[in-house]
DNA sequence: GTCTATACGCAGATAGAC
DNA sequence: GTCTATCTGCGTATAGAC
């Protein structure tokens, strides 16, 4: 159960990035100290300094990596021209990605008072850049007659809060594979925007 | 915009719970100090330790008590026993009572990790018993055939992370009334326990 | 119940040798 | 790039006077 083996050795930069992802996801940003970053990664402190220049520019790093990787992801999951199969292409995109990093998304979801203003409106902008994606969906849905809502914005934030949702409770290994729980998710949000 | 006028001075222990619920919801729990806290209620560190036992013991009673109301409140709700009315009735009522309240969810939601085994626990405890409730519903809906629902277990989740999802952007004096909220989230809900 | 004073350790971060 | 050593301040918590 421990795996520290599958971080490569001596790659520092690395280490520290993938070390402190798990410690913030598991303790919080505040609670964990760069001496026990250190200790894990196994050098002194002084040592991390030479890859960042604090301790908030490494959270700042980690979320804001994450953020790019949901950009580009999603931009690469190419979704249909048609509302319905784009948002259930949707649907199961955003359920694949955040479920393969809870920790990535555990962190940019609980660590934004932990960031300063500049920071935090630097991701806040790339948020809403992701948010927008669906809800121009669930808009041309509308004006298409394909969907029935009564508030776009609105329909947005339930859907990704109830997506989002999953990564505090799905394992792997638990109840139900992540095929099914798509399916069965993906059934809730077509519900969810048709009469 | 001041607030500290509505503090009753003199009751030091109100003061400090009140104190610490705005500061651990707006900063986090590890990155307020108890300094911090004793400069806000407005007296000298030494004196909150009259109060409280340790820090940890404060987070526990913010999170205990909130989790008290949460069931008190769903139970004198006394939601109707028909399954469709009563998820109406449970829907409306989380909505108003977690939006009421938005520093204590946030505090309830974010920081578990910086309890004790035991007190999380015991909370997790409560938290079960309050979605067993939804969950109860949904259940019911199934069995008389007025719900269609592939998972009771997941839809259960799925809801109470979406309805809980409000209390992060909704704001007293924006765009719309909790009314309103209300009724857009009903209508969502509804959709996405029937076919 | 609150005050002042203090114990004690750990926090983030840096300096300079190797 | 990493080490050892260290600076400086702040963290939680307690003691004892009033």
């Amino acid at each position: 159960m421990d795996d520290e083996s599958q971080i490569p050795p001596g790659d520092t930069a690395l280490r520290l990035r993938k070390t402190a992802l798990e410690l913030f996801a598991r303790h919080g940003y505040a609670a964990v100290s760069m001496r026990q970053i250190a200790g894990e990664v196994g050098v002194q402190v002084g040592a991390l300094y030479n890859h960042i220049s604090d301790k908030q520019a490494l959270l700042y790093r980690l979320m804001a990596e994450h953020m790019v990787e949901l950009l580009q992801a999603v931009a690469a999951a190419d979704l249909p021209k048609e509302p319905l199969a784009a948002l259930e292409g949707f649907t199961r995109f955003h359920i694949r990605h955040h479920a393969a990093r809870p920790e990535a998304v555990f962190i940019s979801y609980m660590e934004l008072r932990n960031l300063s203003p500049e920071n935090f409106a630097l991701l806040e902008e790339q948020r809403q850049a992701y948010e927008a994606r669906l809800r121009q969906i669930l808009e041309r849905g509308q004006a298409e007659g394909v969907m029935q809502i009564a508030d776009a914005r609105i329909a947005t934030r339930a859907v990704i809060a109830m997506l989002t949702g999953i990564t505090t409770w799905f394992r792997d290994g638990g109840g139900q594979s992540l095929a099914e729980v798509e399916e069965i998710y993906w059934e809730m949000v077509r519900r969810l925007v048709t009469r």
